[in-house]
DNA sequence: TGGCGTGGAGAACGTTCGTTCTCTACTCTA
DNA sequence: TAGAGTAGAGAACGAACGTTCTCCACGCCA
């Protein structure tokens, strides 16, 4: 097993068991039981604890935002359809059987006060998706795009914390109805 | 000091440190300090840390949601203007110098997957607040008040996590202008 | 083949946690 | 005043934490 594997067996663990129990719920133990690599690699890898959350949430970042802009690239034909098509992928991820919210907003719950390096990382992650729903409104007719990629955001995040905390995915639904009222109010009145 | 004191110091000591820094990162010793109350008096009011922890939560949301429905009665002269002074309260609440998001969604991230009792309790409030909005819409003339109630929990929800996160009250602002325009297209169109 | 450096297994370190115990001081009642 | 019960201060306990260290087995160049 070289670096890289390693690495990626370290992030691998990292990811199922901070997200699933929070991180301070999970010991550095635990992680190297799950990745199978040696407490030493582990520290080689990651000077510590903090560097291996920090690096987590990027690639979680990375991951998850990839993730929807694919599907929106796939499923969403026209620009009109991009913000409905972001709840659609909601709706699919809110189903997914150990989804916990959001990895961000949950881990910025619990060390965002204390441990600013992580703080950034999740203002990192935040400021990326609101820039990517700006590109999906800057393409459309409306008056104020980033206004309503504002609010789509807003309901994005309100329909994440909802469905984690009833357990019910229907929260994305809500949020797609939402999406596509405030979207027809937001285009010029041309029908009027 | 009598024992409802001795509670009472309790739980104001275990509010100001579990919500400022996460449940996990706040020992016993830390809640005996800052609320003068001797370690056997603290086990003889509350025998486990959870058991603190949810009383905490429980009193939090009497006083939370008290403090919002206070504002609304107070402030929205008419029933259609209630739900803006919803997210006229959340400006003023976010603007508090020690506003760290929501209480309840933090504890749920860190501790939701592992104590079922706390979970219980987030959900309690959650289902409270849901109540309260749905009480709010019912007396609107509108189609659907439940799904209006929906999304304006959805928008409360969102604009809690994207100020605590940045840092920046103006996301209730976002989360008003939103609910000001979901109210205005679920009103039926008398108009047209 | 023989020394040598790397890596894994896991013990060990010092700290902190939640919780309990000990000891002392004080306040009531007879 | 003597005795009994209560409460506080803080030591003590076992466990778990993040991190480091020890020891041994193995693979490489002379």
């Amino acid at each position: 097993m070289d670096h890289e594997e390693a690495r990626a067996r370290l992030l691998d663990a990292a990811e199922t068991e901070f997200y699933g129990h929070g991180v301070r719920a999970v010991g550095m133990d635990t992680i190297r039981a799950r990745s199978g690599v040696s407490l030493k690699r582990l520290y080689q890898c990651f000077p510590a604890k903090e560097q291996l959350v920090e690096a987590y949430l990027l690639r979680r970042d990375e991951r998850w935002r990839s993730s929807l802009a694919d599907y929106v690239a796939t499923y969403a034909h026209t620009p009109a359809d991009a913000p409905t098509a972001v709840f659609d992928w909601l709706l699919e991820w809110f189903a997914e059987p150990d989804f916990r919210g959001c990895a961000f907003v949950n881990s910025f719950g619990e060390l965002g006060t204390d441990s600013p390096r992580i703080a950034a990382a999740i203002r990192l992650h935040k400021d990326a998706v609101r820039g990517y729903l700006r590109s999906l409104t800057e393409r459309l007719d409306v008056a104020d795009p980033y206004a309503l990629a504002e609010q789509l955001f807003t309901l994005l995040e309100g329909a994440t914390v909802l469905a984690a905390i009833s357990g019910d995915p229907a929260a994305a639904r809500t949020g797609r109805s939402a999406a596509a009222t405030l979207l027809a109010a937001a285009r010029p009145a041309r029908e009027c």
